[in-house]
RNA sequence: GGAGGCGUGGCAGAGCGGUCGAAUGCAGCAUCCUGCUAAGAUGUUGAGGGAGCAAUCCCUCCGAGGGUUCGAAUCCUUCCGCCUCCGCCA
């Protein structure tokens, strides 16, 4: 959420922002229709509560000032109960009002979006995403005299990808990892887990469930017809969609001190995604399924720090990638790309050989493995983290998210990157310590 | 899951239904003292919102919501969390 006395001084550059975005700059105005009858009603009710609290007092100290002349004491005391009572009805109405308009300039609040850095690239939707480079060499396979195969075929021939029997025991977009897969998965975790601890990551691992307030404090919506979030019912608990939902919560309604900052965390959690509507070659097999393991990055730190910050965690992911071999590129989102919550976002796309083009013709594809967004303020101020300054003020902090490791797509990434002729996969140097073998063999069972 | 207890400011910890935004201690800040540091003295310090050019004034907040009352940190109730005991389990 936004500041409200940002966007009061500032509707134009909110407007202007929310337009960027692709989103209908209209609740700006409709929000400040609300804030300003919020105001009003905000008026009225405290001038009656001072009233009442004022003839309140008087009833205890048992002088009664607005009523000097007249009878005796009991009979004044009983026109104060009188005149207490109506305020009494008074204030309630007052405040039923003032309530109903609060909700609906929160209502109105929640929906403006936060507003994308003035350099972001304009544009409406991916493909308007800037390229920035692209790191690493494909792999030419028909110099080698070979047609690539997808992970799919490659996991099965293996042994060590069953989607079948997922689908079978939990329905389709599940699935087993099996044998050097599993450890593939381990190794990943330990592998990211290890360059993070170097750089002063704190590792985490998170609760998979959180509260619906932590979804909409982060930025999503837990219900509703868009919703990828797996609620459980009779209950306001949910499957977490990201660990960037369980780390943000992790100091909502706190203060930190600003020497403590920035606070760097590595959460480790399981991701539950419906992925309603998502079918087709695109996101086939591990690409695009219901359940995954993920090590998130999360940094709590100032305003003054956050950008720098930012582009260290763009350069973390990287360095990942690098690390496992595989050719990826990097692409600054568009403002209409950027969802309602960051002021900016990088993607890493690594290079999936077996992937069917998205253009149709050709094999092989681009996909999506790493996203790191700045949200500055914008969750901050609804979870409430605070940080208190050196000058002793309070002020919110800047929250970061950024992708270290997906499980499920590096897998794809490694078997369709290292396949060989015959089936078998390499393992990635970086991973041989963790799994233990250099190659993926069909064992002989 | 059953029984009981608790939830107050950055932390610790008081608080008879009205004079409580809240004693006290610690921490913080400012000044003084001291050759420096430590110790000490005095003062000061919660958050959010509204009105106003401003000085300032007003309102709200004692885990969250609801209720009783002219008036609730204090009474009732629901929820959340923590602690103790029992049960159940990995």
């Amino acid at each position: 959420m936004l500041d409200i006395n940002f966007i009061r001084n500032n509707p134009d550059k909110v407007r202007e922002g929310a337009k960027k975005k692709g989103m209908d700059h209209h609740i700006v105005d409709e929000f400040l229709r609300f804030d300003e009858k919020w105001r009003e009603a905000v008026s009225a009710l405290d001038e009656a509560r001072a009233k009442q609290n004022k003839i309140t007092k008087e009833i205890a100290q048992g002088s009664p000032s607005t009523l000097r002349r007249g009878s005796g004491q009991a009979a004044l005391r009983e026109e104060c109960l009188e005149e207490a009572k109506q305020l009494k009805e008074r204030v309630a109405l007052l405040q039923k009002e003032e309530r109903e308009l609060q909700e609906k300039r929160e209502e109105a609040l929640l929906q403006i979006p936060n507003l994308p850095f003035d350099d972001v690239p304009v544009g409406r939707d991916e493909r308007e995403n800037k390229e920035l480079r692209v790191v690493g060499k494909k792999r030419d396979f028909a110099r080698e005299g070979f047609e690539p195969k997808d992970h799919l075929a490659l996991g099965e021939g293996l042994g060590i990808l069953d989607f079948e029997r997922g689908a079978k025991v939990a329905g389709s977009g599940f699935y087993y990892l099996k044998n050097e897969a599993a450890l593939l998965e381990l190794g990943l975790v330990r592998y990211a887990l290890d360059i993070l601890g170097k750089k002063g990551f704190e590792f985490c691992f998170t609760p998979d469930m959180a509260r619906e307030k932590f979804y909409l404090g982060t930025g999503y919506l837990p219900r509703g017809p868009e919703a990828q979030t797996y609620m459980i019912e009779g209950t306001d608990l949910g499957l977490i969609a990201t660990a960037e939902v369980t780390l943000a919560g992790l100091h909502a309604d706190e203060v930190l001190g600003e020497e403590e900052l920035p606070k760097m965390y590595a959460g480790y959690s399981h991701c539950f995604r419906q992925e309603a509507g998502a079918y087709g070659k695109y996101s086939k097999g591990l690409y695009r399924v219901h359940q995954f393991t993920k090590v998130e990055m999360f940094v709590y730190t100032t305003p003054e720090e956050s950008e720098t910050t930012h582009q260290k965690l763009l350069a973390l992911e990287e360095e990942i990638w690098r690390g496992l071999g595989i050719p990826y590129r990097v692409l600054e989102m568009c403002a209409g790309d950027l969802g309602s919550q960051a002021a900016r976002k990088y993607d890493l796309e690594a290079w999936m050989p077996g992937r069917a083009h998205s253009a149709g013709s050709g094999q092989g594809d681009w996909g999506e493995i790493t996203s790191t967004s700045n949200t500055t303020d914008f969750q901050s101020r609804r979870l409430g983290i605070k940080y208190r300054r050196k000058d002793g003020l309070l002020g919110f902090a800047h929250t970061l998210n950024g992708t270290a490791i997906a499980t499920p797509r590096a897998i794809v990434a490694i078997l369709e990157n290292y396949q060989k002729k015959d089936g078998s996969v390499e393992i990635p140097h970086v991973l041989r310590k963790y799994v233990g073998k250099k190659v993926i063999r069909r064992s002989r069972k």
